[in-house]
DNA sequence: TTGTAAACTTACGGCTGTTATCCTAGCCGC
DNA sequence: GCGGCTAGGATAACAGCCGTAAGTTTACAA
């Protein structure tokens, strides 16, 4: 019942096994919760199969620990944009790509998406006593990656003609507000009558005059 | 140090007094805190200037709490915005006064709007081991209320002549989702370039074919 | 005076992040 | 062969938080 740990110990170079395991149990115990505050270094500990202090050899402290997952999961998600977005012929399926590839990490991941661009409450001043300065978040540094790159995609599309009356940065802002505001909304309203994900994004998209001109 | 209630008992009748002071001290704490969750029957007591237990007098347990303060949150809430409405001369500006009200109202109390319409994660299965049966979540049937008060703006819209190729419900979909996700991402990005959200969203519903027909 | 509403005290069992200390397997030089 | 050193863990414990159940006190109304 006390969940024991069973595991062998790691040979005397490999110590950083340990780390790599402890990331791939923390990525799948936030993929369910979807929360970084939730997530415990005891459960993780458990999960690992490891009593909860040996994680301190591997990282300084739990902001520690989330930080190096958030990192990986952060690039995961840039690079399957990016990745989408290069099978693309034109600018303007490059763009539609990234939105539907947007849609697809949220709909395989929802847990990590939420990790990554969910509301996140303020904290409470210093939840713990001893505290080093303030941990912050690292989110927006690394969201604004994705923003950026959405700004390009959609610069590049200008750069080829689309005719629209505002700049690439403020119709990034509509897409992506958008984007979020569907994958949000729906996980937090599932049995609503949603349309298709790709439907409305797409309907915005071309409204805008973002979507490839083939019949004018 | 210890905080001890410093509190005047209430007099025979009046034991719904703190029911109220209870309500608004929870009420206060979730503006602070945006998360629901991490509101603790505690942390309402101590500012209620009351012991725990107290709190078991006047509600069955942490949900009935937490209950009784969105109920009363999301009746502010879609009164704000009918009220907004209630002020316009024709369904267009109707509209876009909601949208307006929709956006102020997450601006001044962006605490409430995370509780509201924030993302939450799913429930660990059982948290507390001798639960009823689970108490679910209350905000899907209060939130579907302003999606479908939202869909009849739109709908007046059609009926007074607005030129779009979509019914009320793709639109209200597309408006809600674009609204959310400009005051969820605000949140989260605070540092980003935004614009203002009224543009957004006025750009949005005018390219909807929602706004107001003054130039045909 | 007495019943009882309204609040209190105490306590249980659980969770959390983190520290200080200890154990042990395996490689090192000798 | 063998003592020592150290990497890679485990134990035990601290201090704090949490929801809530059981029993007790206080003060007002009848």
């Amino acid at each position: 019942m006390s969940e024991r740990p069973t595991r062998k110990r790691n040979p005397r170079g490999q110590g950083e096994r340990l780390r790599r395991e402890l990331i791939d149990a923390a990525t799948a115990l936030l993929a369910e919760l979807g929360d970084a505050e939730r997530l415990s270094i005891r459960a993780v500990a458990r999960r690992a199969g490891v009593t909860p202090p040996s994680i301190y050899r591997h990282f300084e402290d739990k902001q520690s620990l989330v930080s190096a997952v958030l990192e990986e999961r952060f690039g995961e998600f840039n690079r399957f944009l990016a990745e989408a977005e290069g099978a693309a012929s034109d600018p303007y399926d490059a763009l539609s790509r990234r939105c539907h590839a947007y849609l697809e990490f949220a709909r395989e991941h929802p847990g990590h998406y939420r990790v990554l661009f969910g509301t996140k409450a303020p904290m409470p001043s210093g939840r713990h006593p001893g505290r080093r300065a303030a941990p912050s978040d690292e989110r927006p540094r690394a969201g604004a990656v994705s923003f950026f790159a959405l700004v390009d995609a959609i610069q590049r599309c200008l750069d080829a003609g689309a005719g629209s009356d505002r700049d690439s940065s403020f119709l990034a802002v509509e897409l992506w507000t958008l984007l979020h505001g569907v994958v949000d909304l729906r996980l937090t309203y599932p049995d609503l009558p949603w349309p298709a994900a790709e439907e409305i994004t797409d309907a915005v998209r071309t409204q805008a005059g973002l979507g490839k001109p083939n019949l004018e």
